[in-house]
DNA sequence: TTTAATATGATAGTATTACTATTATTAACT
DNA sequence: AGTTAATAATAGTAATACTATCATATTAAA
C-alpha cells in the first residue's frame, strides 16, 4: 500500500502552484536544501536557479519572493505535523497518552520517505532555524490576514483542545501549547548551538528534552484546580 | 542623586566604541528607533545615515554591519536586565520571592529615563521583535566564540542559580530559565500580533502573562523530588 | 602656537540583491 | 497544424552592502 499525502496549500502563498510541475517541485525541494545549507539570509533565488539549472525569472513565476517560499515549506511542515498528530492520536482516549504522543512527535526526528516531495527531516531543520522568521516581520498582520499562519494556529488549537481534555480547568491552554511547540525547537537549537542555555549536554538522544517538555506540560496541568492565593488577591 | 549605569561592552562587537562620541551615541539611539519603526530586514545604514544627517561610511566606522549593531543593543538590554535583577534581588533571601521578582522584571514594561543613552522601552521592543535574529544565523558558532552572547548567557545562568536555590533537586534549571526568558517575549509578541496563540486576549495589562509564567516556573519546581515512574523505566 | 593625529563629511565606485520586462524556444493539447 | 502555455535566455533597474579616497574640521600633544 502506497499512500501519498497531499497537503492543500493556501493559494495566496504562491504565484503558481509548485506541486503541479517538475520545476515547481524542484524549486521547493532544492530551495529547502539550499536554505538549510547556507541560511535564509544568504539564500537568493539566483543561487537556487543556478543549483537547479533554471533562471531567476522562472522561480519568480512560482513565488513572489523568498519569504513566501519559506512560508510555503514551513506551512507544509505544520500541516504534516497536524496530520501526524491526528493520525497517531486516533482511537486513543486517554488524554495523558495523547499529550505524551504529541511531545514525542514534536521532539523526535522523523524518518524520511525518500520519494517524498519534501524531506520532513530537512523541513524540521528549517523550522528550527528559520521558523520564527515567518512571523517576525512587519508583515505579520497582513500575512495573518491572508491566513498564512493557519497551519500553525490549527496545530496549536488542536494541541490546546487536548490540554483541556486533560484538565478542563486549566486557564492557558493556547499559551501552553504554543510555548511547548516553540520550546521544543528552541531547546533543540540551543542544545546544538548554545548548549549552556540548556541542561541536555551533547546527549545525542532526545530523552532529556522530552522529559523536560513533559514536565513543563504536566506539572502545569496536574495541579489541583487553580486556586487564587490570598497573596495574589492582596 | 543621579547615577549613570555604564555597561562595559564586548569590544569585538564594534569597530569603534559608540559610547565615546556623539555620533556613536546617535547611531545607536536612532538605529534602535529606526529598526523598531521599519523592522530589521528593511533597515539599512543608508536610511539611518539620512535620519541622523551623516553618511553611510561614517556609520561603518562604528559597526561592521547592521547585525553587529543589533547585537550591540540586544546585549546592552540583557546586561541592564541582569543588573536590575541583581539590584532588585539584593537582600532578599527567599528564593520564591526572588523568582517572582524576576518574572515581573521580564514581563513588566519599564519606564524610561529620558536622558538615557538608550531607551529601555524601545530596547525591550527590539528584543521582542528581533532578539532571536541575533543567534538564528549561520554565524552562531563563531559569534558565540567571540562571546557575543555572553550577557544573555549570564542572565540565564543567574536565573538558573536561583531556580536551584528554590529547588536544588530540579534537573533542568538552565532550560527552564531560557524557556521562561524566551516565552516571556514570545507570548507578548503573540498577544499583540497572533493573539489566537495565547489566552491573554487584548488585555492591556500583563497580569495573565505573569500568572502564566509563574505557573510555568513554580509548577515545575514545586513537585516533590522527581521520581522516575516505573512506566518511564519500562 | 604650531604640529600632528583623529574624526567626520563628501563623493565615488563595485558587486550583489531583488526584482521586472521582453523575446525566443519548446512542449503539450485540440 | 496551429494555438496555448511554460520555460529559457537575456537585459535592465533601483537598492543594498559594502570599500576607498580625499578634504576638512576638531582635539590633543609638543
Amino acid at each position: 500500500m502506497e499512500i501519498q499525502l497531499r497537503i492543500r496549500m493556501n493559494e495566496k502563498i504562491y504565484v503558481r502552484n509548485p506541486e503541479e510541475s517538475t520545476l515547481g517541485k524542484n524549486i521547493v525541494r532544492n530551495g529547502l536544501l539550499l536554505i538549510n545549507k547556507i541560511g535564509f539570509e544568504e539564500f537568493t533565488f539566483k543561487k537556487l536557479a543556478k543549483e537547479i539549472n533554471t533562471t531567476e525569472a522562472s522561480i519568480y513565476r512560482y513565488f513572489e519572493n523568498k519569504h513566501r517560499l519559506l512560508l510555503y515549506i514551513i506551512n507544509w511542515y505544520w500541516s504534516i505535523l497536524e496530520y501526524k498528530v491526528v493520525y497517531n492520536l486516533h482511537n486513543i482516549t486517554n488524554p495523558e497518552v495523547k499529550l505524551k504522543r504529541i511531545v514525542e512527535l514534536l521532539a523526535i526526528p522523523e524518518e524520511d520517505n525518500a520519494n517524498d516531495f519534501i524531506s520532513e527531516h530537512e523541513a524540521f531543520k528549517l523550522v528550527m532555524w528559520e521558523g520564527s522568521k515567518t512571523y517576525l516581520t512587519r508583515n505579520v498582520a497582513s500575512d495573518n490576514n491572508d491566513k498564512l499562519f493557519k497551519p500553525y494556529k490549527d496545530l496549536c488549537g488542536r494541541f490546546s483542545a487536548i490540554i483541556l481534555e486533560y484538565n478542563p480547568d486549566y486557564k492557558y491552554p493556547h499559551s501552553l501549547a504554543s510555548t511547548v511547540l516553540e520550546t521544543s525547537h528552541m531547546q533543540k537549537f540551543f542544545m546544538s548551538n548554545l548548549p549552556s542555555l540548556t541542561d541536555f549536554g551533547n546527549d545525542k538522544n532526545d530523552k532529556k528534552l522530552i522529559n523536560f517538555l513533559e514536565q513543563l506540560l504536566f506539572d502545569s496541568l496536574n495541579k489541583p484546580t487553580q486556586v487564587k492565593t490570598r497573596k495574589n488577591n492582596k
